[in-house]
Formats: structure tokens, C-alpha cells, sequence
DNA sequence: GGGAGTTTGCGAAACGTTTCGGAAGATCAT
DNA sequence: ATGATCTTCCGAAACGTTTCGCAAACTCCC
């Protein structure tokens, strides 16, 4: 087994205080001469401190919490999940800390989660996107544990970053207004989730600043999956008076919308023009390349970290919690058929 | 702060290690009644056990490590990683297992790898497509801990999980060489990487079994990455014999070697056909859809936690650690100019 | 009623650190 | 020489668990 602090106190016949003294620099001083042996002895031996052992006595672990969304298998293979994994991963590297990440989602095991926030291996945890229907909420304020969530459902106390997505969802559809669009449908994503909402929202509040009525058939759920944007776009296609342009909540369900806009005969964006949100990788790939709404995932994630890191040295976090989106027109957009 | 377990102790006027018992059901047993006060005290108190003193003395986290490869920044954005890590968080999950991310990957910091094999923070660890120049198999060697490997190189003693390379690419090129074509050309990955360097011997061996010369300009170096692919693509499109199709090594190279080739006025297929590997997400949606070497990465991922849990427990892993390829034709690839 | 066996439960050690209190010795100014 | 201050370093407590050894109190059978 490996060695212990014990180990290389025995050898050099010194107490166990001043080893754990020489190894960490501090918070007294030991002669350098001591110092020195300490150090030599550790290499030989090999010596690693044992962490849990640290985490104990110090109640730090430097390891954040991270608890991803929802319930089922295979969240990890979202766009968004990844970008802001990317984000939180390399900004934790940045200072420091490792992630625990938080596999257990099953139904049953979720209720365990609040363990996490207090069972000692991590001192702080990020929520990403958690629904309105998680405990996350009450959890979260029952224990005293530092908490910061990422595009989550507002929570009194939860400093939560997320992207501008009112000015987002306005800068998408005042490009197909200026494009001369009118007949804009909405596909919507998951409206147990915050950004759902929020985007439904700013889409009714846009039709209603530019006194465009709002019509039920042009709302569609996609769950923000391509095969929800599938379906949905198939429904919108099948109206008697289909729209001319489509916004939808994510890109997963902008891709599948186009796929399926495609599989109907109509050319994209001749046709129909079709818009995205979160600029996710694949959407500068695709033919054609979809315009899009970006958000900076990876710095939300990242800022999250930082927030997460001052709220548990007792620092106030002064960061702004929200990010701008910014417009990316590529080529599924263009003039609806009636103007050209 | 939270409840510790001597908390329902004095509560109970019982002694912690009765607490325990009945809190654990085992490994001695508790009368019934006594077990029913100290689960209602502990649920009126709101106790949570502390992992971290559990995992002192039990030597014992149920936390797996992972360690990701490379040193650079966004490693975490290749989809390779992302499928893998999707494998291994999901059948963590089901393991009941945690995942402690490393994340310090700056070259300094990667010397400290190995303490997280023995600080006591993680039963055991995998490591993800680590690379020649690492230091993790010597580590891993001195170390006693469990560990495997995903697509790293072979290191005595260590179970890599992998694909089945060499048949992988064979199939890619026979592929192509039933649609007639003879001017392969290959775009490798990093050749400090195990999977780079067998698909680029797998590709010299396919060219000998069917007595096709080797041209060395005929292999470009694309780093795994698009902008890569793009300047491979870019060099082999200059050359006064260039190419009919290009394997490339993986998927985010054939998609660089794609829009180059578009922006070299080639079309693909008709102009030159294009091979990719790993099947990752963005190859079915891209224009035109490429052709590639399916690999299960995330069953590999998964693999790989179920033997390491085996191994944690002292069991045999018996699963085998190679795993089978899968063309999957698209529409990249068609018969070469000459033959139309 | 006496031994064997079972049930119940207490106390304490152990895990590997960090850090505090304080003791012993050295240094120095007066 | 005397106290004051500084240096050096030891012993021990603490963190929250798990689990072992042991003892007391029952149960049961002959």
C-alpha cells in the first residue's frame, strides 16, 4: 500500500506535525535543513497524500459538484450538455478543482442527490438546466451548501447564469420580419425547462410588438430533439396555411425540422426559412448551414465555475449572470416565396 | 451543519456503532424497534451521511476517476471524448458509481495524475485514448490500483478497450476498392496516438495485400482536427496525381476534407470520394452525408467502467475488450471519374 | 439450575490527515 | 544573571465513519 505522512515520520524519527509542516509549507515553519529531509524521504517512499483523508480534517475536498439535467440515459450526448460540460471542465481545471460529476439519475436515486451537496466530497455544486419538476429547488436552499445552477429555473438564493434570451429570441425574429416574413411558427423545446419558457414567451411577446396575431397551430412541441423538430415541422407543413419561416428553440430541433422540411419537397429556405438557437456545432455543417441564435454555453459554464469558487471562499461573486446571444445568419433564412 | 450519526446517538441514549447497524443494516443486526427510532431520528435530524469519513475508513468511494487525454484546452468538444465519456457516465449510473473528473490536464499538473490513483478520492480509474509521450502507463504500473484504458496504447497488464482497427479499415478501403478506385489516399490522426498509428499501418497493409504501391504523399497529417482535414485535403488536391478518394482517419478530418474539397471546386462524390471513422453525430447531417467506420464508442466507455468495477471487486474481467467496426455507406463515396 | 447458545449493545480502535497547545531550548537585551 | 522573545518540535485532539472485541442479559434444553 502507499505510504504514509506516519511512514516518513517513523523513518526520520520526527513527529507526525512537523512532516504534515515540511509537506505543506505551512502554517508553521520547520528549518530547512528538516524540510529538506522531509522532502527526500517523502520521494523515496513515494509518498501521496490521501485526499479523503485531507477533506476530512479540512471539510475541503477541491472538487465541484456537478448534477446534469434530467432523468434519462444519454442527456450526455445533447450539444448544450456538452458545450457547457466543456465549459465547467476546463474553467475547474483552470482553478483547480476536479468535477464529481453526479451519475445517478434514475427517478429514485435523484431524491439522494441532496446527499451530494453535503456528503464531504464536493464543496460546492453546479445544477446544469434543472427542471421544474426537480427537488433540485428545495434541495438546493435546505442545505447551506454553495450553489450556483446554469440556464436553471430561477431560484431565490441560486445565483443562475443564462444567455439574454429575450434579446435572442427578438434578434431572430426581427430577422425574418426584416426579411419581409410574417408567418413565423414557433417550435418549442421542453416547457418544464426555463429557457422552453422563456423562448415560448419572447416569441408571443415579439408577435405582439409587431401586432401579429398569435396562432395556436403555429406553436409546436419538439422537446429539443431532432425528432421533435421533425414531427412538429411536419405538422406546421400539413396546415392549410403554413407558415413561411420557422423559429425553433434549439438547434437539435432546427436540424430535424429541416430534414424533415426536405423529406415534405420543400427546399429550405426557397420554401421555408428555418432559424436555430445555441449555434451547436452541427449547424454550420448541415446543407444548408442554419442561422442561428449563438449563446456562449461554454462561458456560462465557465462562469459558473468562477461564481461557484467565490461563493465557497466566501467572496461575493460580482459577475454578471447574463450572457449575450448574438445573431448568426448562414443560409436556411432567406425571403419568404410571395417577395422574390 | 449537518447531522452526524453521534447527533442521533445522545439523541437515542444509544452508542454509535448501534446507530451505524441499524443506518447500514449490517453487517450486525439491530432489533426492529431500535431500528425504526434510529431511522426516524435520522430522518427528523435530516441525516446525511459523510461519504468522505466513510470512504477513510472503508477505503472505499464508489467513485470512479477518469482522466481525459491530452493537454490542450477543448479536448472536451471532440466528439470522440464526448461519445466515450457518454458511455462511461451512463454505465457508471448504473453501477451506482460517481465520476471524479480530472481536469488538471496543463503539462505541469499531469505529473500529479497519479495521486488521483491513490488519493483515496477514487476506487479506480479509466483513462481515455492516453497518449505515447504520457506518463500514465508508467504511473499506472506503480500504482497498484485498478485501471483500464479506452483506445490508449497497450500497456502490459492494463485492459485497453478498442475497436477493432484493423478490420475497421479494411473494410473502409475494400470499400472503396470495390468501387474501383486505386489512388487512396489516407489523412491520418495524431501519430502519438494509439488508433492514429494502427489505422495508418492497417491502411499501409490494405495498400500491400492488394499490391498497390505506397506513396508517401499520399499520406497526410491531419491531427484528428478539421482545420487538419482541410489542410490535408488542401495538399493532396495540389498534387499533379491527385487522389480519387481519401480515408481519413476520422470523422472530423472527413468533414475538413469535405468543404476543402468544395472549396477547391471539387465535388464529392463525383470528384473524389471521401471515408471517414467513428460515425460521430455530425457525418449523417453533413452535405453530402459521409460514408464511415462505425465504432461503439460509447459501449466502449461502458465496457470499460464494468470491467473496472470487476476489477475494483477483485473479480476476473471476462468481457471482451476488442469490439467490432460497421461500415456505414453514404453518400461520400461512388465510383471513381474514369469508371462513369 | 447449569451450561450452551443467542441476542443486544457498549466502548474503543482505526483510517490519514491538519492544527492547536504548550514545553523545551536557544537567543538576546538589559 | 534574568526575564522576554523566538525557534523548534512533540503530543494529542479532531474530523465522521465502520467494525471488532467483549460483556451482559436473555433463551433454551436437558
Amino acid at each position: 500500500m502507499g505510504s504514509t505522512i506516519k511512514d516518513i515520520a517513523e523513518r526520520l524519527n520526527i513527529s507526525v506535525s512537523t512532516v504534515s509542516y515540511a509537506l505543506n509549507g505551512g502554517p508553521r515553519r520547520v528549518p530547512d535543513d528538516v524540510r529538506a529531509r522531509v522532502l527526500a524521504v517523502a520521494k523515496e517512499l513515494d509518498y501521496r497524500p490521501n485526499r479523503v483523508a485531507r477533506a476530512m480534517v479540512t471539510g475541503r475536498s477541491d472538487t465541484i459538484g456537478v448534477v446534469p439535467p434530467e432523468v434519462s440515459e444519454d442527456v450526455f450526448l445533447s450539444p448544450y450538455l456538452h458545450l457547457a460540460l466543456n465549459g465547467v471542465f476546463n474553467e475547474a481545471g483552470r482553478q483547480h478543482q476536479d468535477v464529481l460529476l453526479f451519475t445517478r439519475c434514475s427517478e429514485t436515486e435523484r431524491e439522494e442527490m441532496a446527499s451530494i451537496l453535503v456528503d464531504g466530497r464536493v464543496d460546492g455544486v453546479i445544477f446544469i438546466a434543472p427542471h421544474f419538476s426537480e427537488k433540485a429547488v428545495e434541495l438546493a436552499m435546505s442545505t447551506h451548501a454553495p450553489c450556483v445552477s446554469i440556464s436553471g429555473v430561477p431560484v431565490e438564493g441560486v445565483l443562475t447564469f443564462c444567455v439574454d434570451n429575450e434579446a435572442g429570441v427578438a434578434m431572430a425574429l426581427q430577422h425574418l420580419y426584416d426579411l419581409g416574413h410574417r408567418k413565423i411558427a414557433h417550435i418549442a423545446g421542453r416547457l418544464d425547462m426555463q429557457d422552453a419558457i422563456v423562448r415560448l414567451q419572447s416569441y408571443q411577446a415579439f408577435l405582439r410588438s409587431k401586432r401579429i396575431p398569435y396562432r395556436e397551430e403555429w406553436v409546436g412541441m419538439g422537446q429539443f430533439m431532432i425528432e421533435g423538430g421533425r414531427r412538429a415541422m411536419n405538422a406546421l407543413l400539413s396546415l392549410p396555411e403554413p407558415p413561411t419561416a420557422v423559429f425553433c428553440a434549439n438547434d437539435e430541433m432546427a436540424i430535424g425540422a429541416l430534414m424533415e422540411a426536405y423529406a415534405c419537397n420543400r427546399k429550405v429556405p426557397d420554401d421555408i426559412s428555418i432559424v436555430g438557437f445555441d449555434n451547436s456545432p452541427g449547424t454550420a455543417h448541415v446543407y444548408p448551414t442554419i442561422t442561428t441564435v449563438a449563446q456562449p454555453i461554454s462561458d456560462l459554464g465557465a462562469a459558473a465555475v468562477r461564481a461557484l469558487k467565490q461563493l465557497i471562499e466566501n467572496t461575493e461573486p460580482e459577475e454578471s449572470p447574463i450572457f449575450p446571444a448574438q445573431l448568426i445568419v448562414r443560409a436556411s433564412t432567406s425571403r419568404p416565396m410571395e417577395h422574390k
